[in-house]
DNA sequence: CGAGGGCTTGAATCCTGTCAACAGACGTGG
DNA sequence: CCACGTCTGTTGACAGGATTCAAGCCCTCG
């Protein structure tokens, strides 16, 4: 066998370990066995480029998908071409799991820059975690995470202003790159104003004007694409201020 | 035996194999030994009343939860002593999904008015769908469809205004009561307009105001907790009109 | 080099939150 | 049974924040 083969192959084989495995696998006690029969499902398709789509509102559900480099955003696209963008999902995050249930995708997504992505069928993994009860229930928490997930965007979205959503957007950012190994004060975005705005219920404009205004007072320097978090504490105390007085008070009966 | 007490016995063993077991099994094709097995871990407890907890926020997460009557709203409460209303659940519904992942509550849960509440035990629960595939299914199912729920909260937070946010939360409603053969267009409110503003992200004032506006324009007759819905088309309208307008459109590259 | 899209900035408008006052329902206790 | 206080809900006036409309800049790409 090709040894220059071997290697490659196995250096795939690896960086997606380290990546599908570890999402799906995380704290999870697996046999070495039960992780090789995980892995043996997890299919390697060729990178994505901008603008491809990993699936369209509306197709059958197969797959859920595992982000290994690069950035995926989801969507849900309406008749009149407007969209409502869901999600930006960065290495070793999981995309796909609101189609179960009707079983096939109520949402669209679409790689935001060059990437690669883990496919993981379904109805595969569905007989895994029937035989690995300890895969099964790292699943139920993967749902129930993105349940909380979704639960503290309900909040943002509920009772934050811009500046605190933007703060909120971009600390969650940078927590997330740097769970990745990356740097969690300089980074690019992926993705555009627009797509930010629609994100976070807010116009471009608006968007445009708190990146200015949290440069003015020192907190980040934003250059096109290109943002460093000079102010990584102040951008969290706007966060956290935000969320106690957020919410009214309201007294128990 | 006495007679009287079996049939009380059955009786209440009915009701909640219609509620509990219709969420857990639904379209499956669960065979009547499964059906049994699943019943048998239902605990009914008994009746509990306006303000009492299900659970509160950062207690062990033991159970998930399935309303029989009545209706309670979760919510994650601030050290301040505010809250943000996450949800109101009604009969059929099912409540918890969101603490499996950090095995505690992340939300408390108190009952609106006087409710029957099954309780689920998870751990049993979990066993139960390693043998049961079918099962497992469905439970992948209502994670998938909780996170599909949220989704369409994030739309509604995002891009809706007050008017748009009221209606969709009236027909919302409506077509839940409708779902468990309660009237669609004639219903009281368990919950307080604060809660329900709360719920919304809006200011109390501002969910009384559209109230009476609705009022004004015919569309509904509101009584205090009295709602009568006398134009549910029209109300569909501004929920569906607003669906279309409400994100911007964004040309794909 | 020109066209177009992404981004920024300014001005005006509108929606919604805040503050405030009040009416009605409810519960308690005299 | 009524007085009282409290809580919920309604309504009005006002201010502030975000959207909208509009214009212009810069970068990219054909």
């Amino acid at each position: 066998m090709n040894p220059h083969k071997v290697i490659s192959f196995e250096t795939i084989r690896v960086v997606c370990k380290n990546c599908t495995l570890a999402t799906l696998c995380l704290p999870m006690g697996l046999t070495p066995e039960d992780t090789e029969r995980l892995d043996m499902i997890v299919k390697r398709n060729r990178p994505l480029h901008r603008g491809d789509y990993l699936f369209r509102s509306g197709e059958r559900f197969r797959s859920l998908y595992v982000v290994k480099t690069g950035s995926v955003k989801t969507y849900a696209p309406s008749e009149e071409g407007g969209e409502q963008v869901l999600g930006f999902h960065l290495p070793g995050e999981i995309i796909g799991l609101d189609a179960i249930e009707k079983d096939h995708h109520i949402c669209s997504a679409r790689v935001l820059e060059t990437s690669a992505i883990c496919e993981i069928p379904f109805t595969r993994l569905e007989e895994l975690t029937c035989c690995i009860p300890s895969l099964q229930h790292q699943m139920y928490r993967l749902l129930s995470k993105e349940i909380g997930h979704d639960t503290d965007m309900l909040l943002l979205l509920g009772k934050r202003n811009a500046e605190e959503r933007l703060a909120t957007f971009l600390v969650s950012l940078s927590r997330r790159l740097q769970r990745r190994g990356l740097s969690p004060n300089d980074f690019y975005l992926s993705m555009s104003r627009h797509e930010i705005g629609n994100y976070l219920g807010l116009a471009v404009e608006t968007v445009s004007r708190i990146f200015t205004r949290f440069q003015d007072e020192g907190l980040l320097q934003v250059d096109r694409k290109h943002v460093q978090l000079t102010d990584l504490a102040a951008l969290e105390a706007i966060v956290k201020g935000s969320q106690a007085e957020g919410d009214d008070r309201q007294h128990s009966s």
